[in-house]
DNA sequence: TCGTATCTACGACCAAGCGTAGTACGACGG
DNA sequence: CCGTCGTACTACGCTTGGTCGTAGATACGA
């Protein structure tokens, strides 16, 4: 689905954010010149994509960003992978071919830390893993 | 930069087919019932992205993919990366999670084979675009 | 030399998504 | 009762992708 400019940048907003943020907020924190409106419309498509959540806090709603920045990541990388290759395997090593040696020896500590169990679940806190969470899919 | 819909048909065409294909070849090869100049445009608006080669032959054109399959997945994937994550290895170990382990295990198979080098760059066929090369960018 | 079949080059149209914003309207505090 | 704040709805311009039509060059057979 993959975010617009501004979109990406009123993510950043709510990522960096500790608590949940009103429209006011997000468009405060911006740096460019908006209209209210335009940061309440945008939110309001990104609610509606479901990568942010909203809750009715009195008159206003208070938005956050429905799963981390590096799930969003993620996900969208798992929708380029599948877009293009039904090889997925060998996309993947086209993939490890064109990532840096850093990024290389990240996957590879991820790896070890998450082993061919299907249950990968360290004891860190996993954003909401109900039905859907980190697949805001396309 | 994310192929449409009938962008990637096209493209799966030239990938199946062992030599350059025409404008011709691949309107005949699509099942759709399209016009000839719809694959055409799409044909050149691939050209034009760089993710597709195009080549001289008498009147006609002859197209190519630019690279294969797997490193246009690839590089996709590289790009939704870079688009939403700053904090590039808390995204990968993000994306580990996010694969099956067949894959996890296709990750580690291609981790293996290619060892912390640099410049893993095969001699595949890079997308000749005098400006820009490895990167059909977004 | 004509007519026809091919091609490419251009331009056009429409739908969808994104950036941007105005207007209408209900709720609240003075 | 009135200004403020917040949401809902609508809209418009742009870009991109899907889909073609038309025009011009060219090659080939009659």
């Amino acid at each position: 689905m993959a975010l617009g400019e501004l979109e990406r940048a009123v993510m950043a907003q709510l990522w960096a954010a500790p608590a949940p943020l009103t429209v006011r907020e997000v468009h405060d924190r911006l740096d460019r010149e908006l209209a209210y409106t335009t940061v309440m419309t945008v939110l309001g498509r990104l609610a509606k994509k479901g990568v942010v959540r909203q809750e009715r806090d009195g008159k206003a709603y208070r938005y956050t960003a429905a799963s981390t920045r590096e799930q969003l990541a993620a996900s969208l990388m798992l929708d380029a992978l599948g877009d293009v290759g039904e090889d997925r395997t060998a996309a993947l090593v086209a993939f490890v071919d064109q990532v840096g040696p850093e990024e290389a020896a990240a996957l590879r500590a991820a790896l070890q830390a998450a082993p061919p169990r299907p249950s990968a679940m360290p004891e860190v806190p996993q954003p909401r893993t109900d039905g859907e969470q980190s697949g805001p899919e396309s």
